[in-house]
DNA sequence: GTGAAAGCGCTAACAA
DNA sequence: TTGTTAGCGCTTTCAC
């Protein structure tokens, strides 16, 4: 389909040089004199050449590709994440490949994909891999870097946020606020995600001698959680406070109170979230919540992803970063006793 | 850095059969015995063997990869389109190559940059280039559609939507219910979709022999919508009706009447939007707006692309689909005369 | 600094 | 059906 296709060879006849002349004009740090170069950068605008990158990366065996895999762009969290992954990468001359994960397992073929594609790096954001996938991404050398879950796999680098202390902070202040019946609203049931934070929460609520005293599941989507809340409050004894796990899921139970439940928030219900995406802070939702540090997140997850490219051998890293308590007005004012 | 690089030849030595006999097992229509695929296939699971795509590439002339660019994943409505449209794809053994244009201009280096890539298509949402970028990349043949954006150049197809019918909609609407300061949040001044909106919405009001009273531009952009929102109502004779070039613009301009300017919406301004994102039917919002069929435009997108991809010649198409009004509570009841 | 030559891993004739 | 052969467009020794 290609009209042109101007290979090197044209540029060098053109020139009157040796097609390995042209090669070097275009290689970053080769050595080509002055006159050379300008004979074959004249030949190659006038011929409209393009090196082509394929045959670049077959024998240099780098394709400066980074492969992206994700299960869904709902979130904005991760259309940020992705927004900014994609310019660092490609300020380094380097492009996200992307792959999206099927709902419904089958992330095999998807890994299959991603290592025909001779990638020099992976990015799963917000997903995760077993011990098998990891060791065989392992085998072919490919770096990866998880974004916010955690791998059974130690060659494996990870980037996260901590996830026990924001449930806890979220746990412990929403029983400081007086709340008797506290409530959980679940992102992912198996993602690392999903368990630390609900286990920091529950120790967070037993630091002041409180437990939850019920839990849906909205797995990290807002019509599941709209789902999951019309549950939740649908019992005779309803919650008076709820932490979701995360703010997509959190803003979700928020609409549903106001306007199918008539509830106030924070007068009826306290609502913490996770994440602080920027919506969190749009003043209709004031949404108290547990900031995340995505810039830092995706800056150092970069950072490390090309550093293993680069290198041979790298110590795969675990970084968790601190969050940040968000206190806005979907809880109820300490007024009470703490 | 791989570790492991087995190659079809590899594969060929272990399985006692020649190179050209894996590769023809590893190709969708090729004819193998069954016995020899047998081997092939035992041979490849013992060393690890994936076909290398690059080199594939190479021969075929063809990467199997597609650009995608766009400004930002801010809005929405784009990032949605960016998920359709990769699993769109990836369902044809595609991929999406994902390309950011910097703010400031230099398109032409991004541009240069997907030429090398070898891409058999390109995607762009929501930007659209000069007559001399559209012909260097059909000298390249390589095929182009737009997404919300119109061109100056025959060769290109452009999927989008009646911007002006839907501008006009909201004109008249406004106008019928009886405003008389009707004003414009517009957005990206020399976008195709602002003008096209902005016009029709000057139509619509005209039909009904109003004006607009005032405008500002947003940028598409939710902080900059926010700042003109403020300019807007900071006036001695502020609007009590508003349209915005898009959803995101017009939830900015709620959010800054009903908390900064303590103004009901609609009871003193109502407020149309444009694009119809999933938020703009949250509760909290209700934002009265104008539907793009999104799910129809990445299909058409898509289906185009991927048409021009494999055949030799096809005629660009400029597809416009209609838009619906999506009447919500961001505007005032009709019950004044119309 | 320059050109000749040897591949990168694969596909696609072609002949057997 | 199978193996042999010739490249795809480029980078990279290696002499000169």
């Amino acid at each position: 389909m290609k009209r042109k296709s101007v290979t090197s060879r044209d540029v060098a006849r053109l020139a009157g040089v040796s097609q390995s002349a042209v090669s070097r004009t275009f290689s970053p740090n080769a050595k080509v004199s002055e006159s050379t170069r300008r004979k074959v950068m004249d030949a190659s605008r006038e011929l409209g050449y393009r090196p082509n990158t394929i045959a670049r990366s077959l024998i240099t065996r780098s394709s400066r590709t980074i492969a992206v895999v994700t299960y869904s762009m709902e979130n904005p969290f991760y259309s940020f994440m992705l927004e900014k992954a994609s310019r660092f990468f490609q300020a380094q001359g380097y492009h996200l490949l992307m792959f999206f994960a099927p709902p419904s397992g089958d992330f095999d073929a998807v890994l299959d994909d991603i290592i025909r594609s001779q990638v020099e790096g992976v990015l799963l954001l917000a997903i995760t891999m077993n011990q098998r996938q990891a060791g065989l991404v392992d085998d072919f050398g490919i770096p990866v870097v998880i974004i916010n879950r955690t791998v059974d796999y130690a060659g494996i680098s990870q980037v996260g946020s901590d996830n026990f202390q924001g449930g806890y902070w979220a746990g412990r202040y929403l029983a400081s606020l007086g709340h008797q019946r506290i409530g959980f609203l679940g992102g992912l049931p198996d993602s690392s995600t999903h368990q630390q934070r609900e286990a920091g929460f529950l120790e967070g609520l037993l630091s002041l001698g409180q437990t939850c005293s019920v839990s849906e599941i909205g797995n990290y989507r807002y019509e599941d959680a709209c789902q999951a809340t019309r549950r939740l409050f649908s019992s005779s004894l309803p919650p008076d406070a709820l932490f979701a796990a995360n703010d997509l899921m959190a803003l979700a139970a928020m609409e549903i109170l106001r306007y199918e439940f008539a509830l106030k928030v924070p007068g009826d219900v306290s609502i913490i979230g996770f994440d602080d995406v920027p919506m969190a802070a749009w003043p209709s939702h004031a949404l108290t919540t547990v900031r995340q540090p995505v810039d830092m997140m995706i800056k150092k997850a970069t950072e490390l992803l090309m550093k293993q490219v680069a290198q041979e051998e790298m110590q795969p890293e675990h970084i968790i970063l601190p969050v940040t308590p968000m206190l806005r007005g979907s809880t109820r004012m300490p007024s009470r006793q703490p």
